[in-house]
DNA sequence: GCTTGACCTTGACATGGTGGGAAGGTGCAC
DNA sequence: GTGCACCTTCCCACCATGTCAAGGTCAAGC
């Protein structure tokens, strides 16, 4: 199986299987006699294991723990659970500092009426750094 | 001024400082006769301007348009607003994004017994891939 | 056998915003 | 005149992915 099959079948791009590759992420491929990389049924689990992990929004050095724990049979649930949990965590925290950003700007908008005059709120904000909440 | 007095100032790094005159968003600051770029008061307010927009999450090009807006003393609030629209709809669809995995996560990881033994519906959603609730 | 088109190869460069570091010049206090 | 803190420019790294270029390979049709 080329890697335009491979990619097809597993929804990773060939040139991040190429990447992967690179960085040791996935072992190096088989080659044909022309150079051209090969790809069995195991290597295609790989890949879709990777893909669905970073749907989840895993990094890959996360995935690369999980690849890790995956192929362990005698691994520890609780060591993948740690990994999730984690991940959840680091995703919590994103979504809080963009809550507090959408939540600043709501505010600062609601109060811009947005028409042709040049006074705004948004800007005077930016400009002058009041506190959040001193605009009213 | 120097760069270091104006980055204490205004808590832009040196670095980011330098940054922004080479990507040109700020203008070229002056220099001694030794080659140091100097700040006045008007750099500062720039400067600090940035750091707020990017402390609300704005991109270097969303800032680009904020910062000749600001400069507009004609300018049309609506146009602002209009940037911050945009801006908050990003956010929020990130947002929305980062949910939908951990409300995925958080659903396998509570079904992961996370102990000594290798079994995990975690480790597993991501080699089989079954669909999302499928599990229960 | 030759052409064509789809595929493969490697490699370089871009994104965005920031950090790190090297190698060398400058300013100031002692 | 020495030492230290600061400045300068330039290059590299992150992370995951895309794009593009120049060239090799394969299979089908003529």
């Amino acid at each position: 199986m080329n890697i335009g099959e491979a990619a097809n079948a597993t929804g990773v791009t060939a040139k991040m299987i190429r990447h992967y590759e690179q960085i040791g992420l996935i072992r190096e491929a088989g080659r044909t006699g022309a150079g051209y990389r090969t790809y069995g049924p195991k290597d295609l689990s790989t890949l879709s294991f990777i893909r669905r992990s970073r749907d989840l929004g895993f990094s890959i050095v996360q995935i690369r723990d999980l690849l890790a724990l995956w192929q362990d049979r005698a691994r520890a649930s609780g060591d993948v659970k740690r990994i999730a949990s984690a991940h959840i965590d680091e995703m919590k925290e994103k979504m809080r500092l963009l809550q507090e950003m959408v939540h600043t700007l709501e505010h600062l908008s609601a109060h811009c009426h947005g028409d042709d005059r040049p006074d705004c709120p948004i800007i005077e904000q930016l400009a002058a750094g009041k506190a959040e909440g001193s605009c009213c």
